[in-house]
DNA sequence: ATGGTAGCTGTGCTA
């Protein structure tokens, strides 16, 4: 684990950049902030994290416990409108310029039995609370939780494919902007038939689907590079376990967690870990943090 | 064997 020397962080000048330094960022689907809590400040503890990107929070921005947070010396920004989805992103390297939607970002609208198709045209779908980005440490941080999709037959596929479509376009004018952008998160998306533990079990459902490998992989035809995948390329190497079947003790899991990185912030990039162990023992999520380190 | 688990303003929905 790396030692952290925190005088590094401050600054030699007031014109100097608050936060100098490199950036240890996490990204972790916590299935539920409120039950994990405890949890995830140990992780933070033992992990030293800078950044953690949170995903299915679960709760409204209300209900998010930000003084713990805080008290662990980490500024929070949470977006959740419900208790479904919610992201977040927990800094103490800064957290400026939050945003609660990408540009382009589709919303979902449930259609009702009896709705007319114009009824349906005139609906504005509501964006839901799965992304959510802000500037930390100079890496622009986007926390994302992408839909499951649920079927192939099911809208929310198609959504999902939208989803991740405009996504990639707004990706791509950061890109050629030069910035340097992590877009880290769950992705539901198995990129490779090695990222499960049986791929005949996924034949005809989501996440394995050729579309969504698409829309996935088309983030390195923009230039990004997917940190664990660079210096994590062994196969069956996962990131989640259903809670069902015994799953984990089976080793029955999905890679699905992943970091695209712009091209100006790749070459940073120095490690990655996936924390498997964090899946261990009574009240683990279903999901393992997964960190990439960032140099200056 | 059509089950199993976990979380949520839960008596069903979502993953």
């Amino acid at each position: 684990m790396r030692v952290m020397d925190c005088t590094a962080r401050i600054s030699a000048t007031p014109d100097a950049a608050p936060y100098p330094g490199p950036v240890r960022l996490v990204t972790w689907n916590v299935n539920s902030i409120r039950t994990r809590v405890d949890r995830v400040l140990a992780f933070l503890d033992r992990s030293q994290a800078d950044v953690l990107a949170i995903q299915e929070t679960k709760c409204r921005d209300d209900q998010f416990p930000t003084a713990a947070f805080e008290a662990a010396g980490y500024e929070v920004a949470h977006f959740g409108l419900s208790q479904w989805n919610g992201v977040a992103i927990a800094s103490r390297v800064g957290l400026d310029d939050v945003a609660t939607r990408f540009p382009g970002q589709p919303g979902f609208a449930k259609t009702l039995a009896g709705d007319s198709p114009d009824a349906l045209l005139a609906v504005d779908p509501p964006i839901e609370a799965r992304a959510i980005g802000a500037t930390c440490g100079g890496v622009r941080v986007w926390s994302l939780y992408v839909p499951h999709g649920r079927a192939l037959d099911d809208p929310h596929y198609t959504y999902k494919l939208a989803w991740l479509d405009a996504l990639r376009t707004a990706a791509q004018t950061w890109a050629d902007a030069g910035d340097p952008v992590a877009l880290t998160g769950d992705w539901n998306v198995i990129p490779f038939d090695t990222d499960v533990y049986d791929p005949a079990a996924f034949v005809g459902r989501t996440h394995v689907s050729p579309p969504e490998r698409a829309a996935f992989h088309a983030f390195a035809d923009a230039g990004y590079t997917e940190l664990t995948r660079q210096f994590l390329p062994a196969e069956h190497l996962y990131t989640y376990w259903d809670y069902q079947q015994l799953a984990f003790p089976r080793n029955k899991g999905l890679r699905i967690d992943f970091c695209w990185a712009s091209p100006a912030l790749a070459p940073r990039a120095t490690g990655a870990v996936i924390d498997r162990d964090e899946r261990k023992g009574k009240g683990a999520s279903d999901h393992v943090p997964v960190i990439v380190d960032l140099a200056d």
